[in-house]
DNA sequence: AAAAAAT
């Protein structure tokens, strides 16, 4: 432990000193609402006007932009009514579309109402559900107080808290008080105007109804034909890219010596290969074998953010990959750089006994590996009878109270796998104690959305009860009170999102002191950029010395900065033989014209299974989901444009079968669980290999078979190439145009030509 | 670019 900290607290320092800079810029945030209202003295007016006044700094920002746009659009429009029968977007809407702009603000202001407003929603149905309560107790005490009768000037006091009430009782009164009835009607249009919000809201909500002013909003909305725009743009993106790339290029001649890598490739099936066998043999001594082996993955993983360095980096691996430190790096408490290869031994040996632990139990269940009898049966119910290997290795170790870093590719069981020894923890942790009224949770496991948390917690929930141990979700987009009520009554462990629970923290309405046990669920996402900070400083709010889980189906270094500050000595797993021979995914890439994306994309999701598709923005994937709709395919979208109740609403429907079509941003790439979605489909490539693998992990879970369609143009091959490369999968390229077989075949509309 | 708080 003091080994650990001191020098990770010295890392600590060194890695974010500067961060902390950040903090306090956070802090700044904090500050400046009250910097500005004292800049702008008033009370809640000028707070008005400050929400006023950067849109109206935003406002001529976009005409700016707006105004470069017109350029780019005009030409967009050529290239369109070119590329495009004028079936969709046709020429009136797009001339309809400056119109549109003018009203772009107040649409874009009114979706900066739309949280509000859902959020409006959540809370009216409580307050007339609040207030109905309310108005039934008094009811129970008219009686009371007609039998008195002599009481009216009580009815009187009870008029008065009528109207604050609903009004409505009121109106038994109303016949002396018409006036007072004139005053609630003056009330009612604020109702009404709230309703008039509603309907905007609801109108909001189908969306599609919307879609009549759609053309012109997504024509208006500088983001979506910007965006879309943008799609044309996108080889030039990817050529503005290629500076990088370009870089690249100068080092292509070094890409050249691929080849080379070419046959580290050939060197690296021959690896795994060689792993196998050994796995097979022995499980465990290959498991850490192969963990040897994926250090070096990891490695060049991390290379990636360093992409734009690449070049030279990627040249500098391949000597490297072969060295075994790298691998230390991975692995080990990454403390002391100079005695890497001992540091590496030391780890691998930990590892291996520990997997050693983990096989020899495999075969027997989870009650031999620590959980307890209702514990068992919960898992039996949630379909696991047996363990799947990621458990079979983490159960033990996180029962020891290890700090433990697992990687398990998508739908291996990762939830379980620290779920269920999670609970067995805190269930032992609590054996003999009261659960307190109030008492602060116990437990914390963060994920990156609100789905996901949602997802996680129909697995755990059970699991906990099972033993009498409550869990609450925390996590933005609807009403804080509830899970501060939850909090309040005491719940044990809680799962959420970053941002509300950092939230709920700093309002004080959450402890998280007592927080003996925290997993990161897809960690290294939660290590990127906009995560890492909060999540960095929800850890420091637990319980000192608390146990760290990290889990991912692309775990790598980037997880070294929380892995420096709050993990000691962890132990590392992940699963033999996970490679692209023993998955159930099939690979396609198809070269497409941009110009026949729109009817290919039609064409791949017009089928009959539940089909995925990604985008890469959310006005993209709104659109997707319209045209789709158009073309009869019944679709929706799930982006963070929308309210938290359409979201779960819509994935919702994806899940129960009511719409076989889900278009979604990469909100749902990762961790994401439904059943049978067959079919994966890029309407976007991907910029990350790990993006790649976690959305295409939606499909083929369980065993499952399934496929993955990218949609390229020419452009883009080589960038695909190497994606796919570091994402150690192989896919065919194949240049496609509409009304190929391939789209029948891959729609699974082939079925048809044969029966035909 | 998206995601994660709310206003």
């Amino acid at each position: 432990m003091p080994k650990n900290k001191k020098p990770a607290g010295g890392r600590a320092a060194k890695n974010f000193e500067p961060r902390y800079g950040a903090k306090t810029s956070f802090q700044d945030r904090k500050r400046r609402p009250e910097g500005a209202a004292a800049d702008k003295p008033g009370s809640k007016s000028p707070g008005h006007r400050g929400y006023r006044a950067p849109e109206a700094d935003a406002a001529p920002a976009k005409r700016r932009w707006s105004a470069q746009d017109r350029v780019g659009r005009d030409e967009a429009h050529g290239i369109r009514s070119q590329a495009r029968g004028d079936d969709r977007y046709s020429r009136p809407e797009r001339d309809a579309a400056p119109r549109g702009r003018d009203d772009r603000p107040a649409r874009s202001f009114d979706r900066s109402d739309r949280p509000a407003r859902s959020f409006d929603r959540d809370e009216r149905p409580r307050r007339s559900f609040d207030d109905r309560p309310a108005r039934s107790f008094d009811r129970t005490e008219r009686p009371a107080r007609s039998f008195d009768r002599s009481d009216r000037p009580a009815r009187s006091f009870d008029r008065d808290q009528r109207p604050a009430r609903d009004d409505r009782p009121a109106r038994s009164f109303d016949r002396n008080d018409r006036p007072a009835r004139s005053f609630d009607r003056s009330d009612r249009p604020a109702r009404s105007f709230d309703r008039s919000d509603r309907p905007a809201r609801s109108f909001d909500r189908d969306q599609r109804p919307a879609r009549d002013d759609r053309p012109a909003r997504s024509f208006d909305r500088s983001d979506r034909p910007a965006r879309s725009f943008d799609r044309d743009e996108r080889p030039r993106r990817s050529f503005d890219d290629r500076p990088a790339r370009s870089f690249d290029r100068n080092d292509r001649p070094a890409r050249d010596d691929r080849p080379a890598r070419s046959f580290d490739r050939t060197e690296r099936p021959a690896r795994s290969f060689d792993d196998r066998p050994r796995r097979d043999g022995a499980d465990r001594p290959a498991g850490s074998f192969d963990r040897s082996d994926r250090p070096a993955r990891s490695f060049d993983r991390s290379d990636r953010p360093a992409r734009d360095e690449r070049p030279a980096r990627s040249f500098d691996d391949r000597p490297r990959r072969t060295e075994a430190p790298n691998r230390s790096d991975w692995n080990a408490t990454p403390k002391r750089s100079a005695e890497h290869e001992q540091r590496v031994d030391v780890v691998h040996e930990r590892l291996q006994a520990q997997a050693v632990d983990a096989a020899t139990v495999t075969g027997a269940g989870f009650s031999e590996l620590g959980l307890g009898d209702n514990i068992v049966r919960a898992l039996a119910d949630l379909g696991a009878a047996s363990p799947f290997p990621i458990q079979a290795a983490t159960v033990a170790p996180i029962l020891e109270g290890r700090d433990v870093l697992a990687r398990g590719r998508t739908g291996s069981g990762k939830t379980i796998a620290f779920g269920a020894p999670l609970v067995e923890s805190i269930l032992r942790s609590q054996a003999g104690k009261r659960r307190e009224f109030g008492r602060a949770p116990k437990a914390l496991i963060l994920a990156p959305t609100r789905e996901l948390a949602l997802q996680i917690d129909r697995t755990i929930q059970p699991i906990a009860r099972s033993v009498g141990l409550f869990t609450t979700q925390i996590y933005g987009g609807v009403p804080q009170a509830r899970q501060v009520g939850a909090l309040k009554k005491g719940v044990d462990i809680i799962i959420g999102t970053p941002g509300r629970i950092e939230d709920l923290l700093n309002q004080g309405k959450l402890n998280l002191s007592e927080v003996t046990v925290a997993v990161l669920d897809e960690a290294d996402h939660m290590c990127e950029l906009g995560f890492l900070e909060p999540v960095q400083r929800i850890l420091r709010a637990t319980a000192k010395g608390s146990q760290k889980l990290l889990f991912s189906a692309t775990l790598d270094r980037e997880v070294a900065a929380l892995v420096d500050e709050f993990l000691v000595e962890p132990a590392v797993y992940e699963v033999a033989g996970e490679d692209q021979e023993s998955s159930t995914i099939e690979h396609r890439v198809l070269v497409i014209e941009h110009r026949d994306k729109a009817q290919i994309l039609d064409s791949l999701v017009d089928r009959e299974g539940k089909t995925l598709v990604f985008a890469r923005t959310r006005a993209y994937a709104e659109m997707l989901a319209e045209q789709f709709d158009d073309a009869g395919i019944a679709a929706v979208a799930l982006h963070g444009d929308l309210n938290q109740q359409k979201r779960t609403r819509n994935l919702e429907k994806l899940t129960s079968g009511r719409v076989n079509v889900l278009v979604a941003t990469d909100v749902a790439a990762r961790g994401i669980h439904v059943d049978d979605i067959d079919l994966v489909i890029q309407a976007d490539a991907p910029d990350e290999y790990k993006t790649y693998l976690h959305r295409s992990g939606r499909t083929g879970r369980a065993g499952r078979s399934g496929t993955v369609v990218t949609l390229i143009t020419r452009q883009r091959r080589r960038r695909m190439t190497e994606l796919l490369d570091r994402a150690e999968i192989e896919a065919p390229f194949e240049e496609t145009q509409l009304g190929d077989d391939v789209l029948e075949e891959l729609s699974g509309r082939q079925l048809a030509d044969v029966t035909s």
